[in-house]
DNA sequence: TTCGATGCAAATAGTTTGCATTCTA
DNA sequence: TAGAATGCAAACTATTTGCATCGAA
């Protein structure tokens, strides 16, 4: 059984840098693996491994769904992406940086990015309430976002 | 598409009040029904569609994974029943309640529910952080313990 | 007696694995 | 040229759906 979590974010700020972190790690840098890393760059959001496979909607040249999947897999493990469930669909992959928090609002469905500001103020909530080093970034706060809470009850 | 989050929790304390709580929802009472019922108030913490079909490794009679899942939808509209995902495995179900939040370690994987007051006031950091009425009852808060934290690094 | 619920089988979504082939280092 | 990574196919896990039959009200 694969690990559930996984190491410490490494930051590469574009996917150059990650290509140089691959090579630092003793991967090998293959057309399939760059192409992960271009799309995860390309896209403005987490994305799914299937939306990777078809190139972003064609934006780019398509990839092996199988082959996607695995090198996402080394490419969290090395550090340099993440994955969260932001619901039930399909866990989604980004390019690991110094944001790694997330809202859903379970009324309009809209997924948030949490400030670092935020992200800390609640870690330390957490941490003062529960004794728990918490992370928000595989799993997002799920409930009821501000508008929706303003709007009348659906 | 099914929704993703259900209805406001109706609380019933033992079996016969949920069944008490089908009849009142119009909803038919059956063998299979009552079963999935059972189950999870026998069970001691939250279990899979899966545990239920089998009858919770043999205590109770097995029954269909189809129906389960049907049944444990239907409960879960009612909002007699909840599922949590505090992992990577299948969803997990149990009887709706007053405690209505998980956290999970990421280094020893064990789950912990968390305590009303704890709860309470988590949601109001939450609140005042990023003005979000949040629920931790669907998907756990992710990190680590206490214990995890104190010991030597892995 | 009706129509909601069941049980079986088959379909589906997401993800993983086996294996011969390809290509990076 | 060694062995890491690929691409295809097949397996697998979790869940959903179609449909003929059954049974609660």
């Amino acid at each position: 059984m694969t690990a559930s979590f996984h190491g410490p974010p490494v930051e590469a700020a574009t996917p150059n840098a990650a290509i140089s972190a691959l090579r630092a790690n003793g991967l090998r840098v293959s057309a399939a693996r760059r192409l992960v890393l271009e799309a995860l760059y390309a896209a403005d959001g987490p994305v799914s491994a299937d939306d990777i496979a078809k190139g972003l909607n064609g934006r780019l040249p398509p990839s092996d769904l199988s082959s996607v999947y695995r090198n996402l897999e080394t490419l969290e493990h090395v550090g340099l992406v993440d994955h969260v469930h932001l619901g039930h669909g399909p866990g989604l992959y980004a390019v690991a940086g110094p944001q790694r928090g997330w809202a859903v609002c379970e009324t309009c469905e809209r997924h948030i990015a949490l400030e670092p500001q935020a992200l800390e103020k609640l870690s330390a909530a957490v941490r003062r309430l529960i004794g728990f080093d918490a992370r928000f970034s595989h799993f997002p706060i799920v409930g009821r976002c501000g508008d929706c809470l303003a709007e009348p009850a659906t």
